[in-house]
DNA sequence: CGAGAACTTGAAAATTGTCAATAATGGTGG
DNA sequence: CCACCATTATTGACAATTTTCAAGTTCTCG
């Protein structure tokens, strides 16, 4: 489906149509969970959804945004396996959320939440990362420049870099390549980082340019001097 | 003290020098709290802190904020009354928080969250309302125009608007316009919009020059046309 | 009342977005 | 397995927005 149809589809706030092949995962703790398959790019559930049920990603990658009436996206969360979404503080879900890779969740009743204390407690620390996650993005969004974005971005797909033991650019200990698989596509990312299709697409043309990245494939890049790029993320 | 021996104050990331007047509070539902009250622009605490205490708002506005290593500032959070704010996912708090206004606190003790369960379903609630907030102002900083994030800035300030009961500019029941207090600084308005301060000026002139609002003074702003301001908010 | 801080305004520069055309990619059917 | 073609991505030229730099002006508070 072409971007912008399916870019109609979800402003229309409509329930996810394809729902995906859901059977009762049977009891575990005493809560009763469903396990749920998705195939990439299927909707869990749309903004403004009745938020009856919440999810945690067992495999696969999740992303939630937000639209403008004017179809304007802002990808606000990109959610791994193990963690939490769909938690309303209200009756309605305040963002849609989509598969991006084939993806398997694990549903719950919203009321669960209340039942179980493993659950609170888990949940609790799911929504302390996100929120660090979150405080994070918005000093992307709000301060950073598109190379700075991009930078962060390939970061985030580099385990165990960028953080604050990240020392340098010297200290090469053995290699300071990667590949990494991007998931997403050009618009996700422009989307996510607050950018253009064609901005992001420069950037990368740029890395590539400069040497730092080598474009392997259209979803897959290879990160030729990983604190190269993290020196122009602008945590340094 | 001005903005720029701020800044580098808060760069050093020494801990708040100012320590405002503590006083223990006694117990309350078993948990040991004590109250802190606090000057406007007092720290309250440090990104990269200890995270040993976590507080609740009681009066007054806080702001949560990071830094890059150059100086650039986002404010990722603005603050009302029944917040808790400082609870980390990790060992170190991920931003600073600074009061707006004077201010009164309550200091809980981190472990506090382990031991009492009506605190843990405050703090659920309250950080997915926060979580939500995060989200609208992702899409603010990540896709809205400075004339769209400045009035999204004020509808924040107006009661009960904005939201989704709030149908356009026709239906005025009898006043559509407000004395907004702003409570913050051009520049801390510029750092929470993710924008300069002379693109925020700017772009208050603009809507004074429309008749849209008129500034009683610097940190007073009467909106005149409400629903006007809020169609300009890009939510419509 | 005065002085520092905060705010406003203007002109020019930089960055990013928009529009339009081209290129490449990769999935599908023959 | 290959060729085709819709989709996705890249690139260029230009426009729009926002930032930067540099004065001024206006507050505010001691």
């Amino acid at each position: 489906m072409a971007y912008a149809e399916r870019m109609l589809d979800t402003a229309g706030g409509q329930q996810a149509a394809d729902l995906p092949d859901a059977l009762v995962f049977g009891l575990k703790d005493g809560m009763s969970t469903t396990a749920h398959s998705h195939a990439p790019h299927s909707v869990v559930f749309y903004e403004g959804d009745n938020a009856t049920r919440f999810y945690e990603v067992d495999e696969g990658i999740v992303m939630l945004f937000k639209l403008l009436p004017d179809g304007r996206r802002q990808v606000v969360e990109i959610l791994n396996p193990g963690t939490i979404f769909g938690v309303s503080a209200g009756d309605l879900y305040d963002c849609s959320a989509e598969t991006l890779t084939r993806t398997s969740l694990r549903a719950f009743d919203r009321r669960e939440v209340e039942r179980s204390l493993p659950l609170q407690r888990h949940l609790t620390r799911c929504l302390l990362t996100q929120m660090e996650t979150l405080h994070d993005h918005a000093v992307l969004l709000g301060r950073k420049s598109a190379i700075e974005r991009v930078s962060s971005f390939l970061m985030r797909l580099v385990p165990q870099r960028g953080g604050i033991g990240c020392m340098g650019p010297d200290k090469e200990s053995a290699s300071d390549s990667l590949d990494v698989v991007l998931t997403m596509t050009r618009q996700e990312i422009a989307d996510y980082l607050g950018l253009t299709i064609e901005t992001v697409s420069r950037v990368i043309s740029d890395l590539k340019r400069r040497g730092l990245v080598t474009v392997e494939r259209q979803d897959r890049i290879r990160i030729n001097r990983i604190c190269g790029i993290c020196q122009l993320s602008g945590i340094h």
